[in-house]
DNA sequence: ATGGCCTATATTGTCGACAATATTTAAAGG
DNA sequence: CCTTTAAATATTGTCGACAATATAGGCCAT
């Protein structure tokens, strides 16, 4: 009878929603081992569903798990950003050259209405732009992309461990409206069919946040470091 | 006291792989749903280990599994070859440029011998070639990108995929022996450093692949349509 | 005191049973 | 005869207990 579709929510995954949601804000901290008794008690749910939400986990590789030993979170490093956004620029590059020609023209009319609504936010000056917004944006350009193994791997496996990075980085500086130029830019290449100027300009809007992150990332292992003196 | 590193392997591990083998083989066809208390008395195993691999095998997108409801093995199709393939050659080519760069002279030795022994069995007119030394081949590379993210999604979630393809459509056709030239081009622009041709042949070597696969499956899906006349 | 071994403890892997949800079957009404 | 509804059946989700493996702590020998 309803028109919506009401995606069916299993106990699983809950706590593997929730334990994300720890694991990307770094409430739970990196290296630290996911107990399955004491997760159990914590959430109050049996074993199993403890086991199923860490084997996703381990499955968008937020955790490390080792049979017989247990699974931890797995730790940032500057090798695995660099890693992580290699793959990331070639995986969003093509899927923004896609979208420019597989995106319908009520996609791109959507796609139009997102941009104004960040154009707003970004005016008022509202952090929330970086923390879903920018998140939403290229959410909309893979599923564009309309290639599902394209879209599976981006929005399972790499979009939380960037998300990652940048949430316990505290990125929310001065990059915001510069970021809101980019995908705006990519908007207007798609709008005008023209994949290959997308794909290019994704690519490079990829490129700067990832120096971005990069250079925050250096700083504070040098304070870090510092401390351990 | 074994110098070698010996996996540990869990029941969930052997059910995977058998059910894996199976599915990849066409043994369980498509569409098929997975029972678990059916397969647990098959295996003669819990449904907890027939639940874990069978999410594995969710995770690698051999069956698509909903709430409540249960897995069936995923369908081949035609736009499904096309999209897979899409990706396959993206990050592959990737894979092959940074294998270019980042594999130790060691490693590249490594791959020469593997060449070697593909050739005597090309020559040999063995059908193990394409069942495992193709893979073989493709899966030292992407090793040899040394990027982690890029290898575990090749390895964990596209191989097995495109082996589905290979396996229930009867590939072994005359590519055999073109397909083995182009996989020493591969390694010469590797051995040469040379990431750009190395990237540039590998996503040419793989569109060949896929043209060759997607002929097949044409024929296929036309005997198909007229078995059902 | 230290290093290696062995027992004790804790943690993960596996199991069978019960609860919640979906599917099938049968009955009733039109 | 078909559709709709409701009970009966089957299947997946969840749970607590036991088995196998890993970790920690103490004991012994050197």
């Amino acid at each position: 009878m309803s028109p919506f579709f009401e995606p069916v929510i299993t106990s699983s995954d809950k706590i593997f929603t929730a334990l994300r949601a720890d694991i990307v804000a770094g409430h739970v901290k990196a290296g630290v081992k996911l107990s399955e008794a004491e997760l159990s008690t914590k959430y109050g749910v049996s074993r199993a569903v403890i086991r199923e939400a860490i084997n996703r986990l381990a499955n968008t590789s937020l955790v490390e798990r080792k049979p017989n030993i247990g699974a931890r979170v797995v730790t940032l490093s500057h090798e695995g950003l660099v890693q992580l956004y290699q793959v990331r620029e070639a995986l969003e590059g093509m899927a923004a050259r896609l979208a420019a020609t597989n995106m319908s023209d009520a996609e791109i009319q959507d796609l139009h209405a997102l941009m104004r609504s960040h154009s707003q936010e970004v005016k008022g000056g509202e952090t929330y732009y970086q923390e879903a917004g920018d998140v939403d944006f290229h959410y909309r350009v893979v599923l564009g992309s309309h290639n599902q193994p394209l879209i599976s791997m981006l929005t399972n496996n790499i979009y939380h461990l960037v998300r990652m990075y940048r949430v316990q980085l505290g990125m929310a500086g001065p990059r915001v409206t510069t970021a809101f130029a980019e995908h705006q830019q990519i908007v207007q290449a798609i709008t005008n069919r023209d994949g290959e100027l997308a794909e290019i300009l994704m690519r490079r809007h990829i490129l700067y946040s990832k120096n971005n992150i990069e250079a925050k990332l250096n700083r504070s292992a040098a304070t870090n470091t510092e401390e351990i003196k």
